[in-house]
DNA sequence: AAGTATAGTTAGGTACAACTAACTTTGTCA
DNA sequence: TGACAAAGTTAGTTGTACCTAACTATACTT
């Protein structure tokens, strides 16, 4: 609990905690233009949005220098990219979502679903899991209950 | 197709459709007064969303007038409540959240997800409730395997 | 019908999140 | 090392979504 201001981020700046978090997962470091690029924004707006992230104690930044998050940054970043995975895991496995719509749609989400959701979500991702392993392949019967009944929905309509 | 831009809507003009869709349901009509409460907004920010709606030929409005929507407005905020009652659905029925907890977090999701994910929710929870009628309790499985484990993780912790 | 309470509007302000255009800094390489 | 490209910043603008305070219109009540 260091001086921990919980005052709930906007969505837009756990998008960019989680970018920074991931180009430095991946590339070793998070610089300005790639986060641009990742989130698909203007080269400014990074630049605001790190002002805002420094200020909140969330990032340590310096004009013209590279972005590393706080501690306290990394727990918030974590987080958003734990709701991330734990949701595109449901889509993909569970619900049997194609994975490119699935991330698209857990990006949307993931800002949106408290700890109470989400913890109840992955329990549900392991217990399909765990269902599996003892020879009950829930997603698959989904898959075809699904497929039946979408294809009577759409027979013979424009779409 | 009557003349529908489908420029996407905001998720707060949609809370706004979506309440004045369901203050007509249960009190016959939408007062501002009442949208204003339901939204937990000030009466003036009302004012300025019913503008909007009205510009995009989504609600009928006029000063000191009683609001309605046109059959587009009614179109979109169906759909949301359409989502919302999904998600809920999944979140109580399937998940077995508490039925508060699950409405807050379907009125922050419904905006999130597509239709490709809500259709999809929607046979899940269908399948469930399916899978419920041949003596397979899923849901009630669930909530034991989820019981169990967290019991587990919380265990002496502080929460 | 007058007066007051309630409902609704307008005006003006704040915060956020994005943009473009013009500028500065940094890094590279010939 | 000096010029130039790439990266980053600043300033100024836009649009959304709120707010408060002050105003106006409507409805009720006697």
């Amino acid at each position: 609990m260091t001086s921990a201001k919980t005052e709930k981020l906007s969505a837009s700046l756990e998008d960019y905690l989680e970018a920074i978090f991931n180009l430095a997962d991946d590339a070793g470091q998070a610089r300005s233009k790639d986060i641009a690029t990742v989130l698909g924004v203007a080269k400014s707006s990074v630049t605001g949005a790190l002002q805002l992230l420094r200020s909140k104690g969330l990032a340590n930044y310096e004009r013209y220098g590279c972005v590393t998050l706080t501690s306290q940054g990394r727990a918030v970043a974590r987080e958003v990219a734990r709701k991330h995975d734990i949701l595109t895991s449901f889509f993909v496995d569970v619900l049997g979502v194609e994975k490119e719509t699935a991330q698209r749609a857990a990006c949307q989400a993931e800002h949106a679903l408290g700890a109470e959701i989400i913890g109840r979500l992955l329990s549900f991702v392991d217990y399909v899991a765990a269902r599996s392993q003892d020879g009950c392949d829930l997603a698959g019967e989904f898959r075809l209950f699904h497929g039946r009944r979408s294809v009577k929905r759409t027979r013979g309509q424009v779409q």
